[in-house]
DNA sequence: CTTGGCACTCGGCATACCTGAGTGCCAAGG
DNA sequence: CCTTGGCACTCAGGTATGCCGAGTGCCAAG
């Protein structure tokens, strides 16, 4: 009984139920590969195979079913990468190279992964733990509001709008806030978000008292939006191809949206991936820490300078493990090639 | 055999088919409301309104329950909306109160819009039609790349990067940058995004002929943003809710889940709704025009200064419409409140 | 270790049957 | 003319039963 052809015996199995999505019994395996054995010596592989955990039989007289084990080891050492056609390639280039803006890229992206591979995308934004404040402008809306922008060097922007304590239209006001922004800017520009917050800390202190009030009230709004915006934001499609795969979902799809729609738990998710290397990491069923998700799996990697950010995708454990880990890498690839250029 | 009566019984089948979602016969209803007549009269009043297409059964020897036309003249007619709660109210006002941005406005609103309702709730951004440029910044990112920065008075922003065929970190690379914000938010500030538009297109004539290359392509991103700008966003939650009525559609909520996916389709949805008026508008199963949403309802008004943005909730036509209504009504006068403020 | 043979198991399908909710109709009563 | 009780009829859905065949496990021979 040689553990070579156990394991052919158990890559056999996934593949074919991933294909027909029906447990899958000795004789079929006999037919639909070359393994050279007759189906009794299959049926005692296939025992080893159920004792050490890889795979189950969902009632006795059933075939049998991959579990979580069974797909990691194939995952692990059974899979190769099937490297997509140079058409899907071009196709991708192409349909990404079209977006406009930052968020088109991302919406380009998770549309494209999701139709790729027939299951729900995720996309984090790009991440921005190493990016840095290109720019702040203040920009008064009314006489006694003004809007907070922070523009960043990925692109990102966010904006506040605070209620300011003295009037801005008179030309003290105007004087004001120029002043407020020319200084701003000294100080943040080119920081990290992180150390343009801790700058800014001493800038009340260097103004008039009767001033302080309203350049307290724009450095707090800005260290709100720095914040918010090392909070990286998810973006989702593809969650229609759910519905499709019925049957596999045990008992409906009911907490697999909810925990799509909780866009914490999907950064959390991506977050603890660990896709420092260039690798594509891939997290089976029960391995997923979101109960919502047990019977999910989720294929993701890094991408953009550093890897910082993820990009993946969420389906049935019962999935092609190849050909999605293969779309993920090549999406994320020429994601991060469009975002450096 | 008054018609009255008859109306009171079409009431009672709807209101206990939302209630129970099954086929509601005679006797069930002498049970649940006091009608003052026998069963037999109530057979002969369904007779009668089976006739006139306002309720069917689903089989021979089952009850009735209400068709589209059905549920539509109950809407119209039948239906009194409830004024929600002052507990409920004050919840739905501290809840939305705590956001502390446009889209965090808009986000909270749409969650909590599902939740009250335990459907699908969809919110278009404010509509940008008659809203105006409030100032547009230049960001030199690199030597040779710049960013656009448009922001609208209703603090919504846009941005695009091109690039510059002129060297900008030069002294009169400086110097034109600085030049082209000031003449541009000379033209464009306060105008309406058409409006907008159409000013900026003669500028790149007022320039230097070399110069007139880059401010054309600042004033094209501009163009390209105006526009991204008035095409309204929308923005969803809710959809783990068609999960769990699960029996009320009849195939699968997989069309359901793509149309939400299609943001175009809910814009166009909404859009179409007509809700001019302060009125809540409501369109019932195959009154929809997507081919998706068919068995679906979609109860939306406008909200905002002359409501020309819409939020609404879309769910199983089987639903509890004054409930639905009364909490889309009042949750589109907070928002508009918070907004107006 | 492999293989053919064989007894055994059990889910799924088909069939049959029964029950009860619900209807439609009718004839009698107000 | 409407209402009502009575009654025969229909039919979806649940339960009981039997059969079939895919699939297994085990064993003895190669």
């Amino acid at each position: 009984m040689s553990e070579e052809r156990r394991l052919a015996v158990l890559r056999a199995i996934v593949q074919d139920y991933v294909h027909t999505s029906e447990p899958v019994g000795s004789k079929a395996l006999l037919e639909r590969h070359q393994l050279g054995v007759s189906a009794a010596t299959i049926r005692n592989d296939m025992s080893a195979l159920e004792e050490e955990g890889l795979i189950a039989a969902p009632h006795t007289s059933a075939g049998r079913i991959p579990t979580d084990a069974g797909y990691r080891l194939f995952v692990d050492r059974l899979a190769s990468i099937k490297p997509l056609s140079a058409a899907e390639r071009v196709a991708i280039a192409r349909f990404l190279e079209g977006a406009v803006d930052l968020d088109d890229v991302v919406d380009r992206t998770v549309r494209l992964l999701a139709s790729l591979t027939h299951q729900v995308a995720v996309m984090q934004y790009p991440s921005l733990t190493r990016s840095s404040v290109r720019h702040i402008e203040l920009v008064p809306m009314t006489a006694r509001r003004l809007m907070v922008v922070l523009i960043v060097n990925t692109g990102r922007v966010e904006q506040r709008m605070i209620d300011a304590t003295r009037d801005m239209s008179t030309p003290e006001g105007q004087r004001l806030v120029a002043e407020l922004r020319q200084r701003i800017n000294e100080l943040a520009v080119d920081r990290r978000l992180g150390d343009a917050a801790a700058e800014l800390e001493s800038l009340p202190g260097r103004f008039e008292p009767d001033d302080r009030e309203l350049v307290r009230a724009v450095v707090g709004s800005l260290d709100d939006a720095l914040v918010e915006e090392r909070e990286e934001r998810v973006v989702l499609a593809g969650t229609a191809n759910l519905a499709r795969s019925g049957t596999d979902f045990p008992l409906s799809i009911g907490p697999v949206l909810e925990a799509l729609e909780e866009h914490v738990v999907l950064l959390k998710l991506l977050g603890t991936m660990g896709h420092d290397e260039e690798a594509v990491a891939v997290r089976i069923g029960a391995e997923n820490p979101h109960a919502g998700l047990q019977s999910t799996s989720v294929v993701s990697t890094g991408y953009g300078t550093g890897r910082v950010a993820g990009l993946g995708v969420l389906g049935p454990t019962r999935m092609d493990y190849p050909l999605t880990m293969a779309s993920v890498r090549a999406v994320a690839r020429y994601v991060s090639d469009i975002l450096e250029s």
